[in-house]
DNA sequence: ATCATACATTTGTATATACAAATATTGTAA
DNA sequence: TTACAATATTTGTATATACAAATGTATGAT
């Protein structure tokens, strides 16, 4: 991918810009990709990511700022995106006993099973996207990516 | 930056996936810091890109088309984010005299003197985000980049 | 000239996201 | 106990984005 192709400039970039556009270039190809592997299950990447957490959190409940917390992508309205997943049945959701301003959250088994067949289709997109790393390549990569 | 820190796991977390994860929390630590820029300029990120596509075609207008194969990010709908920079006085628009489908877009003066400033805010911002790397690394990023 | 097709843009609709304000509940200090 | 601040969620509103269908215009074949 060359990025003055893609955006067509002759200009020469700075190279800061350069590596922001690039970034996001990449951004982009990453964001189809992903989109494209969710679609069949009508869950954007904000949903999965939920369930995913709601998974990793072993039956126990999880309260809507925990979810916001541990999401990768905040984003300022858990309520109306659990909602969604509500809807489709991958969750339940109930006041908490204890502190009813508290909503707890749990996975449903309907999505524990949509969620497994997800995970193959993601794995599969991550492969293909990484296809031409090296291992020790994406080593390198996540050690760049600190420095951010 | 640490990953699992981030998201809160305890879980460690295959490489590959890792890797998506890492990309996709720098790709907020960047947006956030960008949409921070642009905001006094009350303008958007894509409609940003518009306007230096737009001041590089050095007065020759550009049809909506045109934008679309530059923009960084491509969106189905250049006909609305023309629309808000032609609010804000920031780009002319005609109908093509030779093709009446086509419109053509150029920026304003008004136009050009908003972007200096947004140049230099956005310059400071990338200098900002990338003040840990040097030369090297960006350069062996941009290789890494590459490869996606 | 007429028709079908391709092209360029616009519009409609649904969903996603950002941000602020409103609501409900709890804990605490006087 | 009342009043106040802190916490957790919900709602309203504006804008952004994705996708499909509709509109208007041009082109080429017959």
């Amino acid at each position: 991918m060359n990025v003055e192709q893609v955006i067509k400039t002759k200009r020469e970039i700075p190279l800061k810009s350069r590596t922001v556009i690039h970034f996001m270039l990449v951004n982009n190809k990453i964001n189809e990709r992903i989109t494209a592997v969710l679609k069949p299950f009508e869950v954007s990447l904000q949903q999965f990511n939920v369930l995913r957490i709601l998974r990793g959190q072993e039956g126990k409940p999880a309260n809507l700022s925990t979810l916001n917390e541990r999401m990768v992508t905040k984003m300022s309205n858990t309520t109306r995106l659990v909602y969604k997943l509500l809807l489709k049945g991958y969750v339940d959701r109930a006041t908490c006993p204890s502190n009813r301003r508290k909503v707890e959250i749990t996975i449903t088994e309907h999505g524990k099973n949509a969620l497994k067949k997800m995970d193959v289709a993601m794995q599969n997109a991550e492969d293909d996207i990484l296809k031409n790393f090296s291992d020790e390549e994406l080593k390198e990569l996540n050690n760049l990516f600190n420095k951010f």
